[in-house]
DNA sequence: ATCCTGAATCTTGGTCCAACAAAAAGAAGG
DNA sequence: CCTTCTTTTTGTTGGACCAAGATTCAGGAT
């Protein structure tokens, strides 16, 4: 079976599972990617205007600014008065961005959240310690010394964040590296409410410093205890009354 | 600091970095999203016609349907004719399916997407040795016999991923399944090509059954090593001249 | 009288057209 | 180089028509 069969046995199956109701709006969004696809447009250039795509393709205008309003949705296109739809690269913040819509942050779900993270960050700290630099262990000093020279809550949030995020990065993979940041809105959240009740970067730096030291030792057994009680510390200071609904965090 | 002022920071701030370009169509996103938590609406039930809702939030029916197609894009309400929107509970649909965009499956993120399975499968083992009871694993069991009664490339590669993805289940994390479901086209996709090369859907089954034996034996080295040689093992099948594009996967 | 049925009607989303306002880019003039 | 004017393009509105599905209602069968 050639890929190519591969391919017409997935099209059919989508076609049958959408029987035909293709609206011109949802016909629109793929003439309009596959437009895209076909220029070879890149990052920051401009597709035709609407009134051009219309002709184009043999649409009313008001249809084509619906399809422009979903592409928008998705971060492909960004669409500026007068320039124009030009190609975006917000993609992944359209992802994220839908990812954390709706999503209220419960006492459970805080509780998940950390589980996750610590499933991904002791996971990865067998590929870290084989594979990386003095470099990136020294990187990884610099990024945590931020956290000192930081004021507010929401700051130290975001270094919190951005600590945790270069561990991610040093596994190497990128699938995991985006996953992980999808959470970003719910970790910084959580950060938050943590740092609020209890502001101490001080000891973040500190914890931080010594998870980046067993890296630096090589040592996998230390660098999981550290991440595991790094990661369950934070847990004593949550209740019910500290959470709430994260929206466009 | 209250939790209060932490929320209306977060609004200041998100507030801050849209300076009042605020158009009708993202207003009316806000108030009809507004609207669906005040009247507590829930899954099936019926917004207002287009029409009521211009009247309501007084604008035109060509802004509220630019609006709907947002909502829409986003999985909050799905829209039938005559019916008008509805709530739809297609919001984690709508996730995967904007994760998947534009996703070229190219040989590198192949091994991308293998390295991340190894870190997320390899890393639950200990939770699922320590947590799973037998009866989950003998659902296991039942999830993996499935492969061997479908026909065709398509099913087959279901079966499969519906064996991964209840391991990962039997981590008992929400945020991890859902992160894994993420990439069920890509994943379903990879199988598809491995299983056109080589359609060996016994070798799976029996593969699939050792690592249950390993996890029905509590013993997390043989679980490590199986899961690990099982991710690996479609490497070999895998050249740059057989993997395509996986939209719509 | 009650219930079923089928046609007529009404509602609603899907699409299109025309128009005007606002904003921004580009041209023209100092 | 800066300012002003023109033009282009998006943002928004109102209206129109169609097709499909829901509703209603009349009429016949039991």
């Amino acid at each position: 079976m050639s890929d190519n069969a591969i391919l017409l046995t997935a099209m059919a199956v989508t076609a049958a599972q959408e029987p035909a109701k293709v609206s011109a709006v949802d016909r629109l969004v793929e003439q309009i990617r596959d437009l895209l696809r076909d220029r070879a447009l890149v990052i920051g250039d401009a597709l035709p205007t609407e009134r051009e795509l219309g002709e184009l393709f043999q649409a009313s205008r008001n249809t084509v600014r619906e399809a422009l309003q979903i592409l928008k949705a998705y971060g492909i296109v960004e669409v500026r008065p007068k320039i124009g739809a030009v190609l975006s690269d917000r993609h992944e913040d359209a992802v994220r961005k839908l990812f954390a819509f709706q999503n209220d942050i419960s006492p459970a779900s805080f509780l998940d959240v950390q589980g996750y993270r610590k499933i991904v960050e002791v996971g990865i700290g067998d590929h870290i310690i084989l594979h990386a630099s003095a470099g990136d262990l020294a990187n990884l000093d610099l990024v945590n010394s931020r956290i000192l020279q930081v004021e507010g809550v929401d700051d130290a949030a975001h270094c919190d964040f951005a600590f945790h995020e270069a561990l991610v990065m040093l596994a190497g993979n990128r699938t995991l590296l985006t996953n992980y940041r999808l959470l970003q809105p719910v970790i910084t959240h959580i950060m938050r409410v943590g740092k609020a009740k209890r502001p101490v970067q001080i000891d973040t730096h500190q914890t931080h410093s010594e998870i980046i030291a067993a890296l630096k030792a090589r040592d996998r057994v230390a660098y999981a205890y550290l991440i595991s009680r790094h990661l369950e510390y934070g847990q004593q200071f949550v209740g019910s009354e500290n959470i709430r609904s994260a929206r466009n965090g």
